[in-house]
DNA sequence: ACAGTTCGGGCCTAGGCTGT
DNA sequence: ACAGCCTAGGCCCGAACTGT
């Protein structure tokens, strides 16, 4: 587990792939000529994905090959573009994780270097935590303290303590897992991008499992059914509808015995009982926008994610991943920090 | 496009209260 | 004691909405 008491722009990839084998984790840092080197071995080879190489070496000389080894792109008809096939791992920091059902790649950042402040979003959540006499998920903190004065019914209603509330009370923010998934469609698709965080003492870990084709895709849900064991509770957007029933599916798939069976929070629904009345609707980037006050710049569609994959397993060019990486990122960003006005009973919406 | 969850409206029933 | 009315709660079903 990543250490997330490291300041800014430190390195976070040894300790927060700390359970990876060395020697996947000092694959990933081939030097760039070694690398180029085993893509050259492996595209005139060509052999199968995989075949004939050590799982180890596997992730990177196959990367390189499988890819798309040296694809032809016609662009116009007296022109050809060469394209070099590249790994993921050549644009993103990462490693391997050797795991018992093949390789899968990882990437992770602390919230800090996305240059982004962690307080006071964590002394926040925090606050939820924490016991108080009111039932309010803010207590400890002078803003979102009651006053005391006589109250009518509704508004003493308001503060018994919801099931929500109770989640942070009975496990502590510390005890949660928020995931997001990216796959190649609505139903019966793969799921190739697993996007999670997880909250620290002075940051937030921010964790992104990849498939870097569809056979990794069962190594990918092995990780995150291990990593989920190791969580109290989950929270998701959406993900009562979609994100758990789809990896249920996809496990079923791989006749798996796959179970995220933890207690689940739904940020939609609490979105929905709190500003549906407010807001033209309740999708997260509304919600970014006007509770959040963040718009994203760049953002790739929903809809345009399964064929980028696609065209990524095809022909390679991990570069035109990199938008799906980060819609993924900032989608489990901004749960996490929808997490304090959801409980915040004077949050306001623009 | 597809599917699961939640909400809200409509309907029914049980129980309490009131008037005769 | 009985009838009539009102309210609360439970159940069911369809609509709305969200994710990629």
């Amino acid at each position: 587990m990543a250490d997330p008491k490291q300041g800014r722009g430190r390195s976070t990839l040894a300790p927060a792939l700390g359970h990876i084998e060395e020697g996947a984790i000092t694959q990933a840092m081939l030097s760039r000529a070694l690398r180029q080197r085993l893509g050259d071995l492996a595209r005139e080879a060509k052999p199968p994905r995989g075949a004939g190489l050590t799982s180890a070496s596997a992730s990177s000389a196959a990367a390189a090959a499988a890819t798309g080894a040296a694809a032809t792109l016609p662009l116009f008809p007296s022109c050809e573009l060469k394209v070099e096939p590249v790994g993921i791992e050549e644009v993103l920091p990462g490693g391997i994780l050797e795991g018992p059902h093949g390789p899968l790649f990882i990437h992770e950042r602390l919230y800090t270097e996305l240059g982004e402040r962690p307080f006071p979003l964590l002394s926040n959540l925090s606050a939820l935590s924490e016991s108080d006499s009111t039932g309010n998920g803010f207590g400890g903190h002078a803003r979102f303290r009651r006053r005391s004065r006589a109250r009518d019914l509704p508004e003493i209603a308001a503060e018994v303590e919801s099931p929500e509330r109770g989640l942070f009370r009975r496990y502590g923010h510390r005890r949660m897992l928020f995931l997001d998934i990216e796959t190649c469609g609505l139903s019966a698709a793969p799921v190739f991008l697993v996007g999670l965080c997880m909250v620290g003492d002075r940051n937030l870990v921010l964790r992104q499992l990849f498939a870097r084709d569809y056979s990794e895709e069962r190594a990918l849900l092995e990780e995150l059914a291990r990593l989920a064991r190791e969580f109290d509770f989950l929270v998701t957007f959406n993900g009562k509808s979609f994100d758990v029933p789809f990896l249920r599916d996809r496990a079923t798939h791989h006749r798996m015995a796959f179970s995220l069976e933890l207690p689940h929070l739904d940020l939609l629904w609490m979105a929905r009982r709190r500003w549906k009345h407010m807001l033209p609707d309740c999708r997260l980037k509304t919600l970014e926008w006007h509770v959040l006050r963040r718009r994203r710049a760049g953002d790739v569609s929903g809809a345009e994610i399964p064929g980028l994959y696609h065209d990524f397993v095809k022909r390679g060019e991990p570069y035109r991943l990199l938008p799906v990486f980060h819609h993924n990122l900032l989608d489990v960003v901004a749960m996490v920090e929808l997490i304090p006005p959801l409980f915040d009973p004077d949050a306001v919406t623009y």
